[in-house]
DNA sequence: GACAGGTTAGCTGTATGCAGCTTACCAGTG
DNA sequence: CACTGGTAAGCTGCATACAGCTAACCTGTC
């Protein structure tokens, strides 16, 4: 789970890859399309890859123990989220969206969040509810200690548990993809915030475990719309929108 | 635009491509990854490519006069739509989608129309007018003589204008998804249904050019909200839903 | 004639070499 | 010292050969 050997060069250090700095050379298993795309995706969305980093098809290949090829076929997968942007004889960098496209992410989430209780949603488990609080506890021990890096783990997986009570696949998909979209922004607004959102967490987490418990699957699309909606004003506030 | 040559070969009939058939070899200029993508999803939509045809890669490469990459990257781009399926040792084939599916796609575009004049909808411009009513003129024209190709075609122009007046580019993005998933089965519908579909896309024309004249961008997205109806109606009559 | 098993054609998945394009770097000149 | 021009390194885009897999076909047998 934490992969802390990333492929990836941060912006100007161009510290010429002297082979093995991190990366147990052979030590990685290969790795199918599906896989890289997932783990690609998810580095994005952690902040492990920021706007501006550039993300080798060659170093990832050597990570993954495939040829280029099989990157080449995720990084495509995944272009049209417009999170990456690839040109001939520079690289591939992550891209931050603008602040029109922000604003667009976030106006569409806020009414796509009105829906998840409307269209054919999952009646929570005691599954749900176990992670929920599992969750909770968490964002708890953070109080106490705030700890980006866990802040967005946490943010993380609430989203995947939200996204698998949604019943229609096509909504589904369409959430996956907001989030996806705005989890950088977010995240690095939320790194800048410190402590103040790990209240507002646990507040989410509360109504949603009430929610939850009431079997009342109806509330939950409204209770993320409160809190994107939150995290809508402070990204605005950041970005001067 | 009548591309009447298609690569492709559908469901049984293995012919045994002889090199030529219709494909004048050497005479198709080179086409890049956007274009490909583009004109392979056009032809999905425009039911040039039906579920259970096979797209070879070869062969579409041999017709676009490139290799199998740039092919393959296309593919992998519109991969996410889940329209075509590649599996390993068979082909690709172009899928329909299931009945649920359907049904999600239709429940989502239901909400997302009632958003399109909500979300910084665009102004329509003279341009649009006329394109609208250039569209009605030869709806007119089908009305005498139903032609399934034509209606299509239509159909087809006609939501791409109705995105270009989609100011949110996610959302715009998002309507454009849901109508590539719903058009190679409506279509198919309406390939069914014959003339009877025209009276209602000349309905939904007049509609829209009346609003458009009174410069009434909010309620496009609820005419368009009755268009998809009606059209869910049919489909779901035919696939027993 | 029906059926079982091997064989073969053909497809996608992968690896790899090359071409084209950018950019950083460095030497030469004013 | 500032600036310009050339050069080289490195990246993605593309082409191609090969490997692995699947399914259809054909032959031999009962």
């Amino acid at each position: 789970m934490a992969n802390c050997c990333a492929s990836i060069e941060s912006g100007k250090g161009r510290h010429e890859d002297g082979e093995p700095i991190g990366t147990n050379a052979a030590g990685e298993q290969k790795m199918d399309v599906a896989a890289i795309q997932h783990l690609l995706l998810e580095r994005i969305c952690l902040l492990k890859y920021k706007p501006g980093d550039q993300l080798k098809e060659a170093k990832l290949a050597r990570e993954f123990g495939v040829s280029r090829t099989p990157v080449r076929d995720a990084l495509n997968r995944i272009s049209h989220l417009g999170l990456i942007e690839s040109r001939n004889g520079v690289g591939t960098v992550v891209v931050g969206l603008s602040g029109e496209q922000i604003q667009h992410v976030y106006d569409v989430r806020l009414e796509l969040a009105c829906l998840l209780g409307k269209l054919s949603p999952i009646t929570p488990t005691p599954d749900h509810l176990n992670a929920l609080e599992d969750l909770l506890a968490r964002a708890h021990i953070m109080r106490e200690r705030f700890s980006a890096d866990d802040y967005i783990a946490i943010n993380h997986e609430l989203n995947a548990l939200i996204a698998s009570m949604i019943g229609n696949t096509i909504l589904r998909a369409m959430w996956l993809q907001l989030y996806v979209q705005a989890a950088s922004t977010w995240h690095r607004v939320a790194e800048t915030m410190g402590p103040d959102v790990v209240d507002a967490l646990i507040d989410e987490l509360n109504d949603l475990i009430s929610a939850v418990k009431r079997g009342d699957a109806e509330s939950i699309g409204h209770i993320q719309r409160v809190h994107i909606s939150y995290g809508y004003i402070k990204v605005k506030t950041v970005f001067g929108i």
